[in-house]
DNA sequence: CGCTCATTTGAAAGGCCTCAAAGCTGGTGG
DNA sequence: CCACCAGCTTTGAGGCCTTTCAAATGAGCG
């Protein structure tokens, strides 16, 4: 994994990383502050409950942020597509986050990002919208889990995961169907009757099961409550 | 409602907000750059879908966010309680914004607010951590939505009523049953007999409808999934 | 005091979950 | 290259719980 930036104008260390011109140079220079991690599929990227204050940003592969309650029910509280932060804000910290499918992240001190934030305003920009976005899906995913069948919220998530991931109308699911249901709030045999039910309508078409094809119009209305 | 700042080294108008010291300084500042609005019980804040970019702060009373979805079905995403900020995020500004009862709110023009935001740090860190907070809410709603049994869906409601409203373990319940219901994702009949199962476990005891006596403990055991 | 509406209570129906088993797939070793 | 195996996914049947529908109760208000 060599460094493909051949730019190597020094960055004066880190009294003066407020040079930053554009956000490319701020990808460059968040390459050289965080620590460069690995995680094989299904593998801990962190844990809740520990007092180490780490944050995270998804450069390949999904990462799911996790909650298993005392009785031992598993919520997916959300999935961080590459370019994502997650571990910013302290309650999510307290969660558990793994790798759906092999991936690599970059890994920061939180209090050291913060500190990074406050002299380079691209980055800091950078994790304000980071964090807008984040609400922003965490109400989708309120209004998701509230008040669907499991048809709309089957579409729901494919909808969002079209967002992250979807090339034109194919769209990977790089998790398996637990995960799905797990986010949805169903079990997985209802998230498998509600895919044959969206396949029988011609809404998804399946190449195999962890790639499809979507009618996106189709898909979005059914999402937003249309039968 | 007079002012009762009889502070007035005037600021030297919008350019030097900067000047503000603290915490108080920049409570009075907002109530001279916002809007001083009152809402009736149920009146509407601010209606989704519109191009206004409005933002709001409660001051008194309490707000629900709402979203209406075509078939008819009404999801309530979040109340706002004194002190919090709604509108925000660009999402948060496409939903319906109502009084639950009389309240008092100090309105922005978004845009501006960033402004302010940008040339006072009191203001900005204000803003980023009711952002962080809305964050974190919005995870506990999504928990509390995915894999919960009505019980303890309503003791999650509960806990969270206690901590923006309760003094000692007296809780005020300012918001109609179908509010609660449409909150936790369940009919009001549900939420009734929930709070029926509560009340016979000793976990609740009504003084009436809208004002409860609570054990905190037993109620976090519960929101949290044990029995 | 009577009215209206929110809430509670009751009974029946429907849908999701549970339990169970078959099918498929991807990976491994011969 | 093929066969086998383990695990994920799909399919099926039955039960429980929430919803739906309906009516009674209670509270707020003119």
């Amino acid at each position: 994994m060599g460094c493909l930036c051949s730019d190597t104008r020094g960055w004066r260390e880190e009294n003066l990383p407020c040079d930053l011109r554009d956000e490319e140079e701020t990808q460059r220079f968040l390459q050289r502050q965080g620590d460069r991690r690995v995680a094989a599929a299904d593998a801990i990227i962190s844990t809740g409950g520990t007092t180490e204050r780490r944050c995270f940003r998804v450069m390949e592969g999904v990462a799911r942020v996790v909650l298993v309650d005392v009785e031992g029910r598993r919520q997916v509280v959300r999935f961080a597509f590459p370019r994502d932060y997650f571990g910013l804000s302290r309650g999510e910290r307290e969660l558990t986050a793994e790798a759906v499918s092999h991936a690599a992240l970059l890994e920061f001190d939180a209090g050291r990002r913060q500190g990074l934030s406050k002299c380079n305003p691209h980055l800091a920009r950078q994790v304000a919208t980071a964090m807008r976005s984040n609400l922003g899906q965490a109400m989708e995913h309120v209004v998701l889990l509230g008040r669907k069948t499991p048809r709309q919220k089957l579409a729901g998530f494919l909808r969002m995961l079209h967002r992250h991931l979807g090339l034109g109308d194919v769209v990977p699911v790089p998790m398996p169907r637990t995960d799905i249901a797990d986010y949805v709030g169903l079990t997985p045999e209802t998230v498998s009757r509600a895919f044959a039910d969206l396949r029988q309508r011609k809404v998804v078409n399946f190449f195999d099961r962890h790639l499809l094809r979507v009618d996106l119009p189709a898909l979005v209305t059914i999402a937003d409550g249309g039968t």
